[in-house]
RNA sequence: GCUGAAGUGGUGGAAUUGGUAGACACGUUGGACUUAAAAUCCAAUGGAUAGUAAUAUCCGUGCGGGUUCAAGUCCCGCCUUCAGUACCA
């Protein structure tokens, strides 16, 4: 019999499948565990490898934590809603939801291939209307609510006071500016390339995450969520979270929350310019004050002769992109207003300016600026001449550090930490400033002008805003002739005129036409897989109660602030509205590493049609040119033949090399233009998906990335046949109900505590290599007894579960290997040989003596002795006597 | 610039957190079995020096210092790589 894994694991992905042997139970008197994965988005290309390590660290936990006697859950579902089924609807006019169909049944098929324990009766699309019913359902609450900062916690609107004697448009007013889902004109990034606004988080370095287009400020309408007055509550509660550090530190500096102090500066007539900053002890070094082009009392202050310059400054700075505006950042502009402001605590006049490397967005855009002490100041007062006045004592021209107080009038000699509590109060008392806590975090631009995302239950009429009924709900996306936005620039749903435009009772309303952003979907989806087929609600409060919160989250680090914070956000309202009972939605998290692609490159010779062997390279002037990996074998060669038969481009060229033609390596991210991707299926045809868990967990620490490499699969592989060995002999079994050796039960119980205790650690690869270990050690102690053999089953079962069942069964098991119980290791079992190093015990030499068993005095003095290295250190001077000490230490006496 | 992670054989990576550095695997070399190949099994494998040999000695965890009986691990100062972030006052 031989190990056939293309049928055995055929076979037990039917019978788990049809048994539905993972289907998760909301009611059970076990101990529960929520183990969720990320949910992908179905993309048109399918998994590759570097896919499901995720997957497979998350599967091997639940199957573990089964074993242990948890009721596990572990669903999955798909973040269906997303970009590229829309562009690519866009092309061919094909409705997304097939597209988005079909790619789902290509992932489904491939995670089934994978084995992977998922309880698919959950499984739930973003896209699906019985799912964004609930989230619209969610935005109406969000729209429905407002946040009380006094109790700071999200309230409902039916509950917020509002003044008597307003008109009908003026409560509207009122309440439209409280609620927790609004709208409001502000500048967005706007994206000319995606036709779409993009949230902050979505913009990096002043291109789109996604597609990398430019990005520019534009003023627009838009649905925004007030993150920011979850600011605090946000970065406090990560403190209780089983979180990476580096994902938690990333989400502090996201929110960025600074505490300093906002003064007002008296202008020269009534006016005055409020400035937050972290440094009111270096006030009397602000010597000007420099405001955001965007800032709206810029008008009123500028004076006659310097209009024309200060307008003509404005518009450019306004026109600029980000990307534009970050290139600038060493090269500072400004104008002057020709106003001047009266420093509060010095009293000097100092002149107001106008600069873009002031944010409109952040503080109260405008700052005082201190040069002596501030970096971009000092480099602002150099180029434009400005007074540079030092407040702190130091030996440089420019120090941005705490230190004694000079240049301050009766202040001077006091410690600078001091005298920011005390300017502080000083300006509280003159009533010219107050303590402030400022944040980095803007509210989140929640609409996108997109066709394919959940439609907004809003309509808007004269009066303002009004929500769909929660009885109408889901909102269905309406059908549309083109996936385009109107020629007026209007989101796609636009397009369908008849459901634009709705009346009800007699009143003609506008249905809001914007959709919402992808991670809309993704900000709840852990709540819905408690109870997906719920139609009164978007879970039971049982099945919130029960399962509630994610114990392990397994996902790419990449999420760190935008998923990861908007679903904390939601989760957080929710709580405030009474839905779900936690404060957090995962309590663990961990972020598995990319699996990179080994690129293959030829070179080309320039303005030729030839093409070098990488070593040929220097010879010639060339460029690097990418191959497919499918024509490259692990030595680097290239198939040349293959190459040009199935490229026509290639098929002129001539091809120069030594012996073989080898091409050049580049480690990148494994992707399909980079054409160096590796289908998982190839793997599991040709070795099995059990040798594909294993070995992409034997690759090394999950978190960390590593590239695809072909190269040690046949370890994994070989391992696995060994294993198939130690139970059949051809075509009999080996194994025998002989009592076990003392040395075959050492084995099996060192191989269950640190198989067990790597896993609860997710250190994989180490569990894998012990189990190796165990194999061999097994093969070679001619192991035959069931008493071992067996229990070492279900050790291994979590990584490679089909091989598992089948000899499982084969031994004369009638239900499946996952209803066993994972095996205890007995200390007795673990008696190792005595070893005795030194130790540094308070200063002192000692001896420890590592896992001793009943040694005498004699036997441990004698051992000592003879240790030639400890008598080395002492310079030939002899021990007189040996102190053997309780437990496992040694003191000796020279 | 700032923040975070990391740097160990030819390669991927171990090292119970201060205690025999290089587990396990790949690769390489040699051997067994085969007419042969594949598959499988066995042995060797950080470097240097000495020895016919068993073996012995020295050097070795990015670099330079330090603490310690003992440092890949701790402290100080650098270098390099990767990731995130960027005029946030």
């Amino acid at each position: 019999m031989e190990y056939n894994f293309i049928s055995i694991e055929e076979k037990w992905q039917k019978y788990w499948h049809e048994k539905k042997i993972y289907k998760a139970n909301n009611k059970s008197d076990l101990p529960k565990y929520y183990v969720l994965d990320m949910f992908p988005y179905p993309s048109g290309s399918g998994l590759h490898v570097g896919h499901p390590l995720g997957y497979i660290a998350s599967d091997i936990i639940s199957r573990y934590k089964r074993l242990k006697g948890f009721n596990v859950l572990h669903p999955m579902g798909f973040d269906s809603f997303g970009l590229p089924a829309e562009q690519y609807a866009i092309k061919t006019g094909q409705h997304p939801k097939i597209t988005t169909e079909n790619n789902i049944l290509r992932f489904k098929e491939q995670l089934n291939r994978l084995g992977l324990s998922y309880d698919w009766s959950r499984e739930i699309k973003t896209s699906d209307s019985r799912y964004y019913k609930w989230t619209q359902w969610i935005f109406l609450k969000l729209y429905n609510s407002y946040f009380d900062k006094e109790k700071n916690k999200a309230v409902k609107i039916s509950e917020l006071n509002i003044p008597e004697g307003l008109t009908e448009l003026e409560k509207n007013k009122f309440i439209d500016d409280r609620r927790l889902a609004y709208i409001d004109t502000i500048d967005v990034n706007w994206c000319e390339e995606l036709g779409t606004v993009l949230a902050n988080e979505e913009v990096i370095g002043g291109l789109s995450e996604r597609g990398g287009f430019p990005v520019v400020r534009k003023p627009m309408k838009q649905w925004v969520m007030r993150i920011t007055d979850y600011a605090d509550r946000l970065l406090t509660d990560l403190d209780t979270l089983d979180w990476p550090e580096s994902i938690k530190t990333s989400q502090r500096n996201w929110i960025g929350r600074s505490e300093g102090c906002e003064v007002s500066f008296q202008l020269e007539n009534d006016k005055k310019i409020e400035v937050f900053t972290t440094r009111p002890d270096t006030i009397f070094g602000a010597t000007y004050l420099v405001l955001a082009p965007e800032h709206p009392i810029l008008n009123s202050i500028v004076t006659e002769d310097q209009k024309k310059e200060i307008n003509e400054y404005k518009e450019t700075a306004l026109s600029k992109s980000d990307l534009e505006r970050q290139e600038n950042q060493k090269n500072k502009t400004g104008v002057f207003t020709g106003a001047y402001a009266i420093n509060p605590m010095s009293k000097n006049k100092i002149p107001i300016w106008v600069s873009d490397y002031v944010l409109y967005g952040y503080g109260t855009g405008a700052i005082m600026a201190v040069p002596a002490h501030d970096e971009r100041d000092f480099e602002f007062a150099n180029k434009f001449n400005l007074k540079i006045l030092k407040v702190i004592k130091s030996d440089e021209e420019f120090y941005s550090g705490s230190g004694q107080i000079i240049n301050s009038g009766e202040f001077n000699g006091i410690d600078s930490l001091k005298f920011k509590d005390i300017v502080t109060e000083i300006l509280e008392k003159n009533g010219e400033g107050k303590k402030t806590i400022n944040y980095k975090l803007r509210d989140w631009i929640f609409t996108r002008q997109r066709y394919w995302g959940e439609p907004i239950p809003i309509l808007h009429s004269k009066a303002g805003t009004k929500a769909v009924d929660e009885k109408d709900l889901p909102l269905e996306l309406p059908e549309v002739d083109s996936y385009l936005p109107t020629d007026d620039g209007m989101s796609p749903l636009a397009r369908n005129h008849e459901w634009k435009t709705i009346s009800i009772e007699g009143k003609e309303y506008l249905r809001e036409t914007n959709t919402m952003p992808q991670w809309a979907g993704s900000c709840w989806y852990y709540l819905r897989f408690l109870d997906p087929n719920n139609h009164v609600e978007f879970a039971s409060e049982d099945s919130i109660k029960y399962w509630m919160p994610v114990d392990l989250y397994i996902g790419g680090a990449e999420h760190a602030v935008l998923h990861l914070l908007y679903s904390r956000f939601w989760h957080k309202v929710l709580y405030d509205l009474g839905y779900v009972n936690t404060k957090e939605p995962f309590k663990k998290l961990v972020n598995q590493g990319m699996i990179l692609g080994n690129s293959a490159y030829i070179f080309r010779k320039t303005n030729q049609t030839g093409y070098v062997s990488s070593e040929l390279e220097n010879k010639y002037s060339t460029q690097k040119i990418l191959v497919d990996i499918k024509y490259v074998n692990e030595k680097n060669e290239l198939d040349i033949d293959l190459l040009k038969k199935e490229n026509p481009k290639f098929k002129e060229g001539f091809f120069e090399f030594d012996k073989v033609f080898k091409v050049h390596r580049e480690v990148e991210k494994m992707s399909k233009s980079k054409y160096n991707v590796v289908n998982p299926d190839e793997v599991c045809e040709k070795f099995g998906t059990d040798t594909l868990r294993m070995y992409e967990m034997f690759l090394g620490p999950l978190e960390q990335s590593k590239p695809w490499n072909t190269a040690g699969i046949s370890g994994v592989h070989n391992f696995l046949k060994k294993f198939w060995k130690l139970y059949f002999n051809s075509d009999e079994l080996r194994i025998d109900n002989s009592k076990p050796t003392d040395g075959s039960l050492k084995t099996l119980h060192k191989c269950i505590k640190k198989v067990s205790s790597d896993i609860e650690t997710f250190s994989f690869n180490t569990a894998v290599s012990s189990l190796m270990i165990t194999v061999n050690e097994l093969t070679s102690q001619n192991c035959k007894s069931k008493d071992i053999l067996e229990p070492l089953l279900i050790v291994l079962s979590p990584f490679a579960p089909h091989i598992c069942e089948e000899i499982w069964e084969k031994i004369g098991n009638t239900e499946s290997i996952v209803f066993s119980t994972f095996p205890d290791y007995i200390e007795s079992h673990l008696e190792e040989n005595t070893k005795i190093y030194p130790v540094s015990i308070n200063g002192k030499l000692r001896y420890k003596i590592e896992l001793s068993t009943a040694l005498s005095k004699q036997d441990i003095e004698k051992a000592i002795l003879s240790d030639k290295n400890f008598l080395k250190k002492l310079d030939g001077k002899q021990p007189k006597r040996v102190i053997v000490i309780p437990g496992k230490i040694i003191n000796f006496v020279i």
